[in-house]
RNA sequence: GCUCAGAUGGUGGAACUGGUAGACACGCAGGACUUAAAAUCCUGUUCCCGUUAAAGGAGUGCGGGUUCGAUUCCCGCUCUGAGUACCA
């Protein structure tokens, strides 16, 4: 029979769900292969044509392993909480989880046609109970945690407690909120539980404060900075404020250093891991303390952070001051102003009354500024003077204390200190405000701008005078801890998470409060279920959904304030949450007891080859390590990464076609469309039109016109008989009709055949536009691949007899070729290859089974449809395809006797010669000279130099 | 501005450590089969000049360099895409 790829489709796919074909076991001899994707929200569009790209190549990946003697881990799930089956409930009425499970359901039917090897008995939901369950949990761990940074690990909270008790909080370094108490054993001792407990929230893993947030009005929710893009929510584009809230967040910045160091332990694309790097910004510097001025202290509006008092003491500096930031400290003594950012807590106290009008007008100004706006204007220099000065602490020199926004209050101390002669912001401010620039190099230029030069000898620079870069920055850092006004300091540009939502389809969060203060659900009480609400909107009052749920309320069972109706936590977790572990619910998905077991977890340690797409550089890709090394700290892990490998597929963009209609004089549509290339002659508008009614550019007129009733009676003006649409490269979306559908293309000419065609399309990680133009030669080779085994009754018929050299020669290259293709994720390659071998195949007339069934299983990883199908029909029970052994490569098949050398004349080909590769270099030297050809290319001329490389290339230089 | 990735026929792309540029496929042109069309098969297809065939020249964004030899390495530039942005 013909290849008839929709039965054998169907067939296989069958089989496949009903033997479990795919499922993974935890308990195998095997080394071990977790092959991973990027699981999807399932919106309700469905797929598209570049959903599956990924997937496609995860899966070659997973079933070319299986082959290759491993047991792979191949799982797949959805990320099935999020925004846009809210926003859809707030439209329609309609529960979330209802339209989340129909969504489900088409992409499952949609996967499931493509011929994917995922072991379905694993799927996870992130909106399930019994997979949030596990969300919350990890939550809960992270509350009852903190971070100790001398043991570089996270602890759990209790021996932070402990060690208040026995010796205060002296001997802690923790990441913590900046404002902690200072305190010994005995003012531990009394204070209040609630006290305590304020105290310990302080350093939690997850802690509740005011912070300011990213306010979504639009969307009635905070939002984490990854999910902001240039002051618009990344997901609908609404504008997006700053306001201060009290909000969960996550204490990422206490795994800062791990995050950047583990980056050089794995194997990621390069860019990505630079995006990692930039926003976790780390920076090696000092902090330098500014004391306030004596003069100041005395005088009207002087204060300071700790105590105003202690200024009077006269030594300068001390307990007031102002702290900056740098990462430059050797230029210390070119300081010639201090700026703070106009946000600064301490600016209204160090205001003068003389500058005060001067200093609320500029605050006003910047404050009307938007985001934005300050974001896109850096060239206007701006700023206004205090009134107040400051003390360089190593000379005690009197400085100019300023505000202006190019300081900003969210990084660093809100404060630096101005070195106009090396910085270039700080050059602009002093030249449009006069204030001094004092050169501190010997070799620096500054007349047009700034020289940050970290070459030659400090000159005005009092003891660092001729020292260099490196030992006058060491010199200036002891000095600085000597006088007790500054140390070396790291500083990261990457916050905490926020972690609350104010929204209605997420995790709840475990937690009720009692006097004010948060306090975990029991572990036993969870999962906590997300209650019914009769309306997806915040309350009138501004509350989150949660609030709408009638009678929900926790209740302890025991002790204290038992029977007593506590209120829940009102806000849910963000859309990252349930993504930042579910790697290890694959591994145990049906686990009841723990999130998976330490069996489990031991086996399948971490992911070896993760896939997906580079948009979630920030986000998911950040956040996930970070449980994972939290988790691998509780001991509930044992890989410090989580991801070894990970590939970024590109986008596939949409390819958009259009018509010219044809406007008439004043300016009107007419009914009339005009050819691309006769556009340029008269006057039209481009409109796009479907491209699955466009082949080749060849517009269908028939379809056409039936496509809308608007072009029923349409008339062209067409060009050689035909109509040609223009084209564009846009994104893939429906407003534009340049969807394309998987269904429609598996519907013409199988999965088999898009899977190839998907691969053979270009490079995985390059972006590209899709175009259906071109699948018709995957599937021409998958009929000529076929054809093979049959002959030309289309009986099946394939012969015992032993292959010839030829065919040994043709198999045993694409044996090699495919595992090496594979091995670097070059997947277009091989389809090529494929192509070449099946072409070869096919001339040398081959049907030998010698050959053939190894071709069937190199392929199946590729076309494991019609490869199943071949595979039975060769007389190899059913379902044994996918654990069968990779064809083992031999190379003496590939051995030549000679070589086709390319003569070359100084570099450029002129003619071919065979060779036989058993002569040395001098022998194939003489070979080629004694040739009448190549004498008549050297016009009876000796060569100046022959080089000869055996097996690849002769050159002769004339 | 900074960082990264990229630029190869009409199109998607190949050429792995410097060694025959354009594999493979699409499209296009011509042919076979057919009453015809579809499907299938065969031949050609980087450009220029020339043409029965040949022979010749140019050629991997642009300009230089290293080398017997450069799509590949080095320097400078142009353009495209992505990320990021007053980060002290």
């Amino acid at each position: 029979m013909d290849y008839q790829f929709k039965d054998i489709e169907k067939k296989w796919q069958q089989f496949w769900a009903d033997h479990q074909t795919f499922k993974a076991d935890n308990l195998s001899p095997k080394p071990k292969y977790y092959v991973m994707d990027m699981f999807p929200y399932p919106s309700g569009a469905g797929l598209h044509v570049g959903h599956p790209l990924g997937y496609i190549a995860s899966d070659i990946f997973a079933r070319y392993k299986r082959l290759k003697g491993f047991n792979v881990l191949h799982p797949m799930g959805y990320d099935s909480f999020g925004l846009p089956a809210e926003q859809y409930a707030i439209q329609t009425g309609q529960h979330p989880a209802i339209t989340t499970e129909d969504n489900i359901a088409t992409y499952r039917r949609q996967l499931d046609q493509i011929g994917f090897s995922f072991d379905w008995s694993r799927e996870v939901r992130t909106s399930s109970p019994d997979y949030y369950k596990w969300t919350q949990w990890i939550f809960m761990e992270l509350f009852n945690s903190w971070y100790n940074k001398a043991a570089d690990k996270a602890e759990a909270i209790t021996t932070l407690a402990e060690h208040f008790e026995k010796h205060g909080s002296k001997g802690i370094n923790a990441a913590s909120d900046e404002e902690v108490l200072t305190f010994t054993a005995d003012d531990w001792k009394a204070f209040t539980s609630e006290e305590q407990q304020k105290e310990l929230l302080k350093y939690r893993l997850t802690y509740l404060r005011e912070s300011t947030v990213n306010w979504c009005a639009a969307l009635g929710t905070v939002l984490a900075n990854d999910e902001v893009k240039d002051g618009f929510s990344e997901r609908g584009g609404y504008p997006v404020e700053q306001k201060k809230m009290m909000q969960w967040s996550m204490r990422i910045t206490a795994y800062a250093e791990r995050l950047l160091q583990g980056l050089d332990t794995i194997d990621w694309p390069e860019p990505l891991k630079e995006m990692q790097r930039n926003w976790i910004g780390k920076s090696v510097g000092a902090s330098v303390k500014f004391g306030l001025t004596p003069t100041l202290s005395s005088g009207e509006g002087a204060n300071s952070t700790k105590d105003s008092s202690s200024l009077s003491s006269g030594e300068g500096w001390g307990e007031a001051y102002i702290e900056v930031f740098t990462t430059r400290v050797d230029t210390i003594f070119g300081v010639t102003f201090v700026v703070l950012a106009p946000e600064h807590e301490l600016v209204s106290q160090l205001t003068t009354p003389e500058q005060k009008a001067t200093v609320e007008a500029y605050i006003a100004q910047t404050k009307k500024k938007s985001e934005l706006d300050r974001m896109a204007d850096t060239k206007t220099v701006s700023g206004a003077f205090t009134g107040s000065y400051v003390l360089n602490p190593l000379n005690g020199e009197k400085i100019q204390l300023w505000i202006a926004d190019y300081v900003l209050a969210g990084y660093g101390t809100g404060a630096v200190m101005a070195v106009p002669s090396g910085d270039q912001r700080d050059y602009l401010f002093a030249k449009h405000y006069n204030l001094p620039i004092v050169p501190i190099m010997d070799i620096q230029n500054i007349e047009v701008e700034a020289d940050p030069t970290k070459e030659g000898k400090y000159i005005n620079s009092d003891f660092i005078n001729g020292l260099e870069y490196k030992e006058a920055t060491a010199a200036v850092i002891a000095k600085l801890e000597e006088v007790g006004a500054g140390k070396a300091r790291v500083n990261f540009r990457m916050r905490d998470a926020i972690f609350g939502r104010q929204r209605y389809w997420g995790e709840p969060v475990p937690v009720y409060f009692k006097d004010n203060l948060p306090h975990l659900i029991s572990e036993s009480e969870l999962p906590l279920l997300l209650p019914e609400v009769d309306k997806y909107l915040p309350t009138e009052s501004g509350e989150p959904p949660l609030a709408r749920a009638a009678d929900w309320h926790y209740t302890l069972s025991s002790g204290a304030g038992q029977g007593e109706a506590f209120s829940y936590e009102l806000s849910t977790m963000p859309g990252w949450a349930g993504s930042s572990w579910y790697w290890y619910r694959y591994m145990d998905a049906h686990n009841e007891t723990e999130f998976a077991s330490k069996e489990a977890i031991e086996y399948w340690k971490d992911v070896d080859l993760y896939i997906g797409g580079s948009e979630h550089a920030t986000g998911h890709l950040l956040y996930s390590r970070f449980w994972n090394k939290f988790l691998k700290d509780i001991g509930k892990v044992v890989e410090e990464e989580p991801f070894k490998k990970l590939i970024n597929q590109g986008m596939i963009q949409g390819r958009s076609n259009f018509v010219y209609r044809l406007v008439d004089e004043e300016g009107r549509p007419t009914n009339t469309y005009v050819s691309h290339g006769l556009k340029d002659q008269y006057k039209t508008t481009p409109l796009h039109v479907d491209v699955n009614i466009v082949t080749n550019e060849i517009l269908d007129l028939d379809k056409f016109k039936k496509w809308r009733t608007e072009y029923e009676t349409a008339e062209f003006i067409l060009e050689n008989g035909k109509y040609i649409c223009g084209v564009e490269v846009e994104k893939m979306s429906k407003s534009k009709f340049n969807v394309v559908n998987p269904d429609d293309i598996i519907e013409r000419y199988g999965a088999d055949t898009l899977r190839m065609y998907e691969m053979f399309l270009g490079p995985l990680e390059q972006s590209k536009p899709w175009n259906t133009n071109g699948i018709e030669g995957v599937f021409k080779f998958l009929r000529k691949f076929w054809r093979l085994f049959h002959n030309d009754q289309w009986e099946f018929t394939v012969a015992n007899e032993a292959p010839t050299k030829a065919e040994l020669k043709a198999l045993h290259k694409i044996i090699r070729k495919v595992e090496e293709d594979i091995e670097r994720f070059s997947f277009n390659t091989s389809v090529s290859s494929f192509m070449i071998a099946v072409n070869e195949l096919t001339d040398l007339k081959c049907n030998k089974r010698a050959i053939l069934q190894d071709m069937v299983v190199i392929l199946s990883s590729y076309a494991p449809h019609i490869c199943e199908e071949l595979w039975v029909q060769l007389g190899n029970p059913a379902g044994t395809l996918s654990y069968a052994a990779y064809p083992k490569f031999n190379p003496e098949y590939l051995i030549e006797d000679d070589f086709a050398y390319p003569i070359s004349i100084n570099g450029k080909t002129k003619m071919n010669l065979n060779i036989p590769l058993s002569l040395d270099v001098k022998d194939t030297e003489a070979f080629v000279l004694a040739n009448a050809d190549v004498q008549r290319y050297l016009d009876g001329k000796a060569p100046k130099k022959v080089i000869v490389v055996k097996g690849r290339i002769v050159n002769m230089v004339v």
